[in-house]
DNA sequence: ATAGTTGCAAAAGCTTTGCAGTATG
DNA sequence: CATACTGCAAAGCTTTTGCAACTAT
């Protein structure tokens, strides 16, 4: 097991692979896709599609509530970002581009997330495909806990 | 790992759990509350509050949508039901008492739902509270696939 | 040109809340 | 008999949808 530090900026990349899906796809490449998935490559958090909404409005280039939702379902379909549902409120999202393969702990009392890889939830996965009559296509390993020190500032999702 | 069945109907156990908790917390012990745990220990799937509502409308004992709410939050409190997430859409509920602890395996296609189990998982846990700055509550492991056989019949999430 | 996209607002779906009436302790 | 609980409906929130205007191809 080990902690990982998941942030980097990969967006030149990320940008190529998202033209060649739009492309082979039959989507148009719009300047609001693109613009989404520049500020998706810019954050380093997990965050909702109303935060994505807000920032962005702040910023330059303005979007409305429906588009960010399309894109971000194009974005999933091409797996350059990664769907989670840590509650039942908001999905929540973030980049997976350039990033390795890891789970999730999180503070119910602030909402602090920290990511972790196990080569073992790997071996878990394998054994599940060969006891069961399914493919395997994903899983979501999210551990629940507590802050040992005083996270009392408030839940804050986005981390 | 290892497929397990989870079904089984402690309600005898559970109701004294339940009327103990109700007791030391200061709740009352309504029949509306017994009628819903006792529903919830006769059912071995994953059910979320609408489902339970329309049965138990349909059945000798109705109660409203908001007391379903409210008992559901109650009984997870004291530990008698799970709460998932699988997906963004619904929370979905599970007895927990005399039942294994266990994770889940979703077909994305047809909704079936797979118990497992793997000591491993608590492996990882215990590694995740050591490296980190968290006490470990909790976890949820949902792996996703899709069932080799065709299972065309569409989405029937409750399982 | 022509279909896919955007933006806006309305609608949908799950869950919570307010309040008057009811029943538990 | 005081107050927690229930039921109902309304409100709240996130997400989806319908449609006219727009734009990538």
């Amino acid at each position: 097991m080990e902690i990982i530090d998941t942030s980097n900026t990969k967006d030149a990349e990320a940008i190529e692979i998202f033209k060649e899906f739009l492309e082979n796809n039959g989507f148009r490449k719009t300047p609001e896709r693109f613009a989404i998935l520049s500020e998706i490559y810019h954050r380093n958090d997990h965050f909702d599609a109303e935060a994505l909404y807000v920032h962005m409005k702040k910023s330059d280039y303005h979007v409305s509530r429906a588009t960010v939702y399309n894109t971000l379902d194009i974005l999933s379909q091409c797996n350059l970002i990664a769907k989670h549902h840590f509650d039942g409120h908001v999905t929540r999202y973030e980049k997976t581009y350039g990033v390795p393969a890891h789970d999730h702990m999180i503070c119910t009392k602030c909402g602090k997330i920290t990511e972790f890889r196990d080569e073992r939830i790997e071996a878990v996965r394998k054994d599940v495909a060969a006891n069961s009559d399914m493919e395997v296509t994903g899983h979501a390993l999210i551990v629940y806990g507590e802050c040992k020190d005083d996270c009392t500032t408030g839940f804050s999702p986005a981390h």
